[in-house]
DNA sequence: ATAAATACCGTACCATGGTACGGAGTCAAG
DNA sequence: CTTGACTCCGTACCATGGTACGGTATTTAT
């Protein structure tokens, strides 16, 4: 049995982050025992789903509907949303690739010539 | 000569954003002329410059500073600004795909295999 | 000339994901 | 049995990037 404290520092976080997910219904708030409360292995096991399933990108508004379907064990439905997942990051992706190699160019052009109007800003319409 | 409806319009943007950008000062907000205030093309290429440069992945505080090296021609800061974006861009670039991966890789799991835990779940999960 | 669109301006509000504060209560070691 | 660390709880605040509201003034079209 953990107190709150316990229970962030063993997934790294802040106590305060701990209530901030119970506010945000994603952790449950256990009974207090006589003015403290006390955590288990599945607040544990919960806390380190939240922080897994946020590094694959998830928001806690889908990570709160994950954690109803860890309940209802429906299969269907967690892949519909990893996939949608994965459609979501391709997208980021190829944009996030799309603006470095850009940029990765444009440094290298500013770089190779270092009169005239810096290639950088140039590139954006300055 | 624009009024704001009409700059904004012409960089896809709302109203309200130009006047949110002429708070954060990455706008200019020029003299009213009888109540009425009149943008011009430089104002257009500004705002322009601030949508393109948010493309590439700068932050607001970025793009205001990159709006100051235009003026000072510092291209050695520039450069430098452009490869920690880079940089930036490409470490969540690795981010974004390994949660891909995996993700993708749970989901095919998943459908696999339709008994048992959801692999998904699983993963985030125990 | 009048009505509908716009513009202006200050201020408030939104989502997202937290972080901080302050006072009161509780627990553990010396 | 006191002192210091930790907990509880409500509430406020933070950054980021906007969006909305409402009253007044001005512009534009009919």
């Amino acid at each position: 049995m953990l107190t709150i404290g316990k229970l962030a520092a063993a997934c790294d976080v802040g106590v305060e982050t701990v209530r901030f997910y119970q506010r945000k219904a994603l952790l449950d708030t256990p009974e207090s025992e006589g003015g403290v409360r006390h955590y288990g292995n599945e607040d544990l096991r919960r806390l380190r789903f939240i922080r897994k399933a946020q590094a694959a990108g998830f928001s806690l508004a889908e990570i709160r509907e994950l954690i109803g379907l860890d309940a209802s064990h429906d299969h269907q439905r967690a892949r519909e949303l990893a996939r949608t997942r994965v459609e979501a990051l391709d997208a980021r992706i190829q944009e996030l690739q799309q603006a470095r190699d850009s940029l990765k160019q444009l440094a290298a052009d500013c770089e190779a010539d270092d009169s005239g109007p810096c290639p950088i800003l140039e590139s954006f319409g300055v």
